[in-house]
DNA sequence: CCGTATCCATTCCGATACTG
DNA sequence: CAGTATCGGAATGGATACGG
């Protein structure tokens, strides 16, 4: 997919670990707790030989990391690693998105925001350092090469 | 793609429209200033058969727009609305995500924040309304479902 | 339970040629 | 310039069977 203007995108290379069609499903999944095969199956409904190779391509890619199962089973577990973690702002930006642009008004739209903390996220904002609001016209040009 | 269960998750239905292999690739050179689909294959590389139908899905979903060229040519130009512009945080995760962590040391990666405001980005935080920083683990099983 | 191996259907993509 | 039409190969996904 990259040529050689976009092999030097951060945002190009990124999508060739998280561009995938199941890889951000499967970390939305663990950002909720899962974190065995099997939950992992039941939960996203794809075929199983699927669903290995994007476990394996994630752990290839250091963003899951096979654990000892914490329930003393004799399994593994896939569970995030810092790298992985990381990828948080970006899945809470996707719920964020997908909940103010792809629910109708009577999809229950209130609900979605609660987390189990109780507390309402925040919508994520792009600020500079100084702390003011960036918004995609005051960077044009710039979000993407390097000169 | 989606089964029952996640029909109701917003991640997924985000990623029904941007999980394809283009579309965030597209958005990103729309942020980047770029309108013309010559301009867009130039700078992704792709078949224009491709283009045409990724754009033409963008536009259907209601992300890009088009105008009349601003140039005054006969041409269209595809721009970005209201709900294209609001997954500029996405595409910024996206990129500050790899730029940490898919860029090696020798790979200038100090250059990589600045923008032609000439000022750099600060890294996006997920935070609740009371402005507490939230970390994945605060929120397991509660980043999708609803009840 | 946790995968791997195999097979098949479908979808995606790139290249090319063509049109207004 | 901005697409559409067509085609072949590659990648992807699902189902199933099998093994540790």
């Amino acid at each position: 997919m990259l040529n050689e203007t976009n092999a030097q995108c951060p945002v190009a290379r990124a999508l060739e670990v998280l561009g995938d069609r199941w890889a951000l499903m499967i970390l939305r999944d663990a950002f909720d707790g899962l974190r065995r095969f099997s939950e992992f199956q039941k939960n996203l409904g794809l075929a199983k030989n699927i669903l290995a190779s994007r476990l394996k391509l994630l752990v290839e890619s250091g963003l899951l990391q096979l654990q000892p199962a914490s329930d003393g089973s004799a399994y593994k577990e896939y569970v995030l690693t810092e790298k992985g973690r990381s990828v948080f702002p970006l899945v809470i930006a996707l719920r964020q998105w997908g909940e103010r642009f792809l629910f109708e008004a009577g999809e229950a739209r209130s609900a979605l925001l609660e987390q189990a903390t109780g507390q309402a996220i925040a919508p994520l904002q792009v600020r500079t350092e100084d702390g003011r609001v960036l918004r995609p016209e005051d960077c044009q040009r710039r979000l993407v090469r390097h000169g």
